[in-house]
DNA sequence: ATCCAAAGTATCCGGCGGACACAAGATAGC
DNA sequence: GCTATCTTGTGTCCGCCGGATACTTTGGAT
């Protein structure tokens, strides 16, 4: 940062032992790259709204402005940390079983992913630059309906159904939005309001007694298992000639 | 405003035409509510990301402390919003036919709701605090489900992956996320850069081509019909004492 | 008429995204 | 080897944000 000025005092420091290492480390240069994971990790630790031009730039040991050198402005440093986050989307060639092992294997798959950084729900609204892994995950979840009688725009459909459920659970997991189905310290505290005028609330309390003993938080599962049903059931519908009995 | 100190003086300009009208206009009192409603308005029109305490402030005359005389901080001014906005939630007792229809109707009626107030995607994700009308609109979904053998779990997770669906239909509704099921002109976009690189999204392509002919946007009723065919099986197989073929 | 609590205002703060002008270091042409 | 240019990072400034604090105004109750 300062090494001329200082150049001559800076040979006497060294030789008496002020210093120990010659201060020009090398100083790795800025890149994009570099940046977007930076603000990843700080975002995975504090949540996106901790994570300004600012923030990153300090941990980088840099100024601000400098970041605008390799990014145009922050919505551009966001899309490229979700580009970055979402990693290369996965190859399901090799599942064998059908569609369903398929969809769940890409499913659970998503779901870890989105796990991992937790701010990507919220990073995710809006109108906003998609990347071609993001759409990569996308064309690999098509891919699991190779072969069944599904029509196009189902299989879109399906996949918009079924990143949607992921994106929710996550929201749900990070929030207080449905407490009772994620954790005890919110649920308690809405569960308190909610039974002090449990007149007006009798469904879901009787629902939350009722589930006093079910597993901890299966909504992620329950979901999923009825959107393949749904899928599974559809499917069978346009695969036989007779149809089956047809969910009422 | 200003009426004891220039009583005399503001009689005199009043007399010499200086003045039209007496100064006092009534200036409705501040209210939660009205500061709420100006703010459901703004969102409403510009989005959530443009209603900033100043701004609500001066839409209402006021200056922005004034504000903080009746809302602790801008999470308060947004919970109200979401409280106001969702509204009452429906009376399903009436709904003949089951949980089908009680629950569809339900899931119309929100659907409706989110869609007059599209900021509430965006808005309802964090932890943040939640009202009871809002819990009311989850009352009023699991009642939906009275009479059918689920578990008290398996309703509020069946309520839950409801809910998400419509959020987010709605999120990608205002967005660029999942273009192709949304807005020509992205999707124009989107498209023309996939197109570019085809060989990379094969099935995206091939599917968007199947779906030219397709009805425009469909991913909602899609979407809701799988999930209520996932409902509708389990209910069938937890009804029936000879299970039905299990939907593979 | 006076006092007082409630409602609204004025001013200030740190942090935000970003525009713009400038400085220093690398690099290329001669 | 010297100089001009181009790249990369810096310093300063702006308007807007949410919010703390101290103030003035105002409408009633006494």
């Amino acid at each position: 940062m300062a090494d001329q000025d200082d150049a001559g005092r800076a040979g006497a420091e060294f030789l008496w032992g002020l210093r120990e290492r010659p201060v020009k480390q090398p100083r790795l240069a800025l890149t994009v790259d570099r940046i977007a994971t930076a603000a990843i990790e700080m975002a995975d630790a504090e949540g996106i709204e901790g994570v300004s031009m600012q923030r990153v730039a300090a941990s980088l040991d840099v100024t601000k402005m400098a970041l605008y050198r390799h990014l145009t402005n922050k919505a551009e440093l966001v899309a490229v940390m979700i580009e970055m986050a979402v990693g290369d989307p996965p190859d399901l060639s090799a599942i064998e079983g059908g569609w369903r092992p398929r969809i769940e294997h890409w499913a659970e798959l998503m779901r870890g992913t989105w796990r991992r950084h937790p701010w990507l729900p919220t990073a995710t609204v809006g109108d906003r630059a998609i990347g071609p892994r993001e759409i990569g995950w996308t064309e690999s979840a098509l891919s699991a309906f190779d072969g069944t009688p599904l029509l196009g725009a189902e299989k879109i459909d399906a996949v918009f159904v079924l990143s949607g459920h992921i994106r929710n659970s996550q929201v749900a997991a990070l929030s207080g939005t449905q407490p009772w189905t994620s954790d005890r310290r919110t649920r308690g505290d809405i569960g308190e309001l909610m039974r002090r005028n449990h007149n007006q609330f009798p469904h879901i309390l009787a629902a939350l007694d009722d589930a006093r003993n079910a597993p901890a938080d299966n909504s992620w599962a329950f979901g999923l298992e009825q959107i393949l049903r749904g899928l599974a059931s559809l499917i069978d519908e346009r695969a036989t000639t007779k149809p089956l009995r047809r969910a009422k």
